[in-house]
RNA sequence: GGCGCCAUCGUCUAGCGGUUAGGACGCCGGCCUCUCAAGCCGGUAACACGGGUUCGAUCCCCGUUGGCGCUACCA
């Protein structure tokens, strides 16, 4: 790919041109330094590299087809579900709105079972919530079709691709409940499914468009481009490539060859337009004339990536691309690559860009939560996904609990917003909140046994004494916990004797006058009571409040702290009951030493 | 700069020519109550702007503004 130091160079000068000619906004985000691979989910990334070692190398999966070309056997089949544009009624083409209503000739497509849909992550970061929603919509496009959902690992960035990001993907991917028909782990019929086992599939390819003159060889080395887009700049001029190397004869380009050149493949743009009916947008139309002559192999023979994405969706057999809308722009570019290859294009649906709270694009680099931090914060896998499914999606815009299954059912990618959308992580927590309010107790308790074991306050093995009394905490805690880790911190005072005394709480409480002797009292009654069931403690406490003239929430509020360490617990008779007499008497022991020390200190 | 996409409460959204512009999160208030929650009830808050078209525009068209994307031998 030549020297990677001018390139660099040469692209700083670029960037540098686009700047003095940009609007405030345009240079803003020029500015703040984008690196495109950090915006949120590119579904497709860097080109194979020939040559490029396989890092993920999966010795049960041999690669089967990673030399030479197998585009004719795929290329022919699985495709019949592509409906030309041209068979689409003349509405289909009138705007947004026409397209959700012609939304059932999209669903004549669809349902024609040959649907394959794919998410294609790259291993060079996590996946946020932006990317596991682009993975949801496809996932639940290839469901709800009756499709394949396949997953490729587009791993050819050597640099920046890890092992531990490709597990942390598939991990989150599954934790999600994103199974995947083949791909890693699975396999498949159309592998291989890691992108750096499939580049020899690409240079037969560019051969043949060389020979049937749909590419040609470019000899312009980038500085002469430079130069020549800058001239055009300077004169106002917008630049696309000249083609200046495309009437080279041959004698010329023999001489260029025998200098010993370096030169890359361009893609020959035809003339025309190109329309496709965008299953998000719409209808969107680009006039070839907007289009350069793009680089489909660079100078050391490495295919870019608007050619080997286009290569591995045909050679896959892909029939439906959803995908970020960063990526409408290359459609048309991608779709004439494809026809001229002799394929039939998928279809294509852009989703709108995920944004932060911030309403700035969500990015690895700017820090944007992985999926994996949701889960280990004690989220639902069912809230998260059903919180994403509400970005951009609305089914009615008044119903909005839905399980997979359901989303299965109903989603529809022509009801998805063009409009970007900002997620909010306090919507995200409620709707958390309310999943958690739902799960069963028994599975509630299953689930947050992990992050109990963690914390260290239950053991490996629990014995069935334990998990009953385990099941009560729950049940008892329920309401007040967001997530699974709230759960814990709120059992806490359940399973460890380590309470800590909150100094508020403290200060606020046990320092007022009359406490000691509301806990002597309550002591001696608690330690006398037949059995201690909530119903009897209720008793006990409310006829101790009665006599002592005091309101109920005087007598309560103190052995709450006393019992807890904090202000805020369920209700007291209950917790009372699930402490156990010896260590509700104990905990008052604790709590009377210290209200004596507070108030001789005080007075 | 060129091209493309987008524009309803702070946020997520419904709306598809006639609505008191609906729902949800958040926020505020009330009820409930032994605390904190939860729950229930009520409130707050929006059609970016300007032109058309029309008897009538949130809705259709054009423009402006703004946001985002693409415009690389990046993906």
């Amino acid at each position: 790919m030549g020297d990677p130091v001018r390139r660099d160079r040469v692209h700083a000068r670029v960037r540098q041109k686009y700047l003095e000619r940009a609007t405030p906004a345009t240079r803003r985000r020029i500015t703040r330094e984008r690196r495109s691979d950090e915006v949120e989910h590119r579904s497709s990334h860097r080109p194979g590299l020939p040559g490029t070692l396989n890092r993920y190398v999966d010795p049960q999966v041999p690669c089967q087809r990673s030399q030479g070309s197998h585009l004719d056997m795929p290329l022919e089949e699985g495709y019949s579900t592509h409906v030309p544009q041209a068979a689409l009624p003349r509405a289909a083409f009138s705007g947004r709105r026409a397209a959700r209503r012609t939304g059932h000739l999209l669903d004549e497509r669809t349902n024609m079972s040959a649907t394959r849909v794919r998410f294609a992550p790259s291993p060079t970061g996590y996946l946020h919530l932006g990317g596991a929603r682009t993975a949801l919509f496809n996932w639940l496009l290839a469901r709800g079709a009756g499709g394949k959902y396949v997953l490729r690992i587009e791993d050819t960035d050597r640099e920046r691709s890890t092992d531990e990001f490709l597990q942390a993907i598939l991990e989150d991917h599954r934790w999600l409940g994103l199974v995947w028909d083949e791909g890693p782990e699975v396999g498949g019929d159309a592998g291989p499914y890691f992108q750096s086992e499939r580049t020899g599939t690409y240079g037969p390819l560019l051969e043949k468009m060389l020979e049937e003159g749909k590419a040609y060889r470019c000899y312009c080395s980038p500085e002469e481009l430079e130069e020549r887009r800058s001239a055009a700049a300077e004169g106002g001029r917008e630049w696309r490539y000249d083609r200046r190397c495309l009437s080279l004869g041959d004698d010329e380009r023999a001489a260029l060859e025998a200098e010993g050149r370096p030169s890359v493949i361009r893609f020959r743009v035809p003339d025309g337009k190109t329309r496709f009916d965008d299953m998000v947008l719409g209808p969107v139309e680009v006039d070839h004339a907007e289009l350069d002559d793009l680089v489909l192999a660079r100078s050391d023979g490495s295919p870019t990536y608007n050619f080997v994405v286009v290569v591995d969706d045909l050679s896959m057999g892909v029939t439906h691309v959803v995908r970020g809308s960063d990526h409408t722009s290359n459609t048309p570019k991608q779709i004439l690559i494809a026809k001229a290859l002799g394929g039939t294009p998928p279809t294509f649906g852009h989703l709108p860009l995920v944004l932060g709270p911030d309403k700035q694009v969500l990015s690895k680099r700017r820090g944007a939560l992985a999926v994996g931090e949701y889960r280990r914060q004690g989220y639902l896998p069912e809230a998260v996904v059903n919180y994403i499914a509400l970005l951009g999606w609305s089914y009615d815009g008044e119903s909005e609990f839905f399980a997979l299954d359901e989303l299965i059912e109903r989603f529809d990618l022509s009801r998805v917003s063009g409009k970007a959308a900002a997620f909010d992580p306090e919507k995200l927590l409620w709707m958390n909140a309310q999943w958690l309010k739902r799960l069963p107790v028994p599975e509630r308790t299953d689930r947050m046994l992990p992050f109990l074991r963690r914390a260290g306050l239950v053991g490996e093995q629990l014995s069935d004494e334990e998990r009953a009394r385990l099941e009560a905490i729950v049940e008892l805690v329920d309401d007040r916990a967001k997530t699974l880790a709230d759960i814990v911190e709120q059992a806490g005072y359940f399973l460890s004797d380590d309470i800590e005394y909150e100094e508020k709480a403290v200060n606020k409480v046990l320092t007022k006058p009359g406490v000691i002797t509301i806990i002597d009292g309550l002591y001696t009654r608690l330690t006398e009571v037949q059995g201690f069931e909530p119903g009897a403690i209720e008793g006990l406490i409310r006829s101790f409040a009665e006599e002592q003239e005091l309101g109920v929430g005087k007598v309560v509020q103190p052995i709450r702290v006393a019992v807890t360490g904090g202000t805020a617990s369920p209700g007291m008779f209950e917790t009372l009951s699930l402490l156990g007499r010896e260590t509700v008497l104990e905990r008052l022991t604790r709590a009377r030493k210290i209200a004596t020390e507070r108030q001789g200190a005080d007075s």
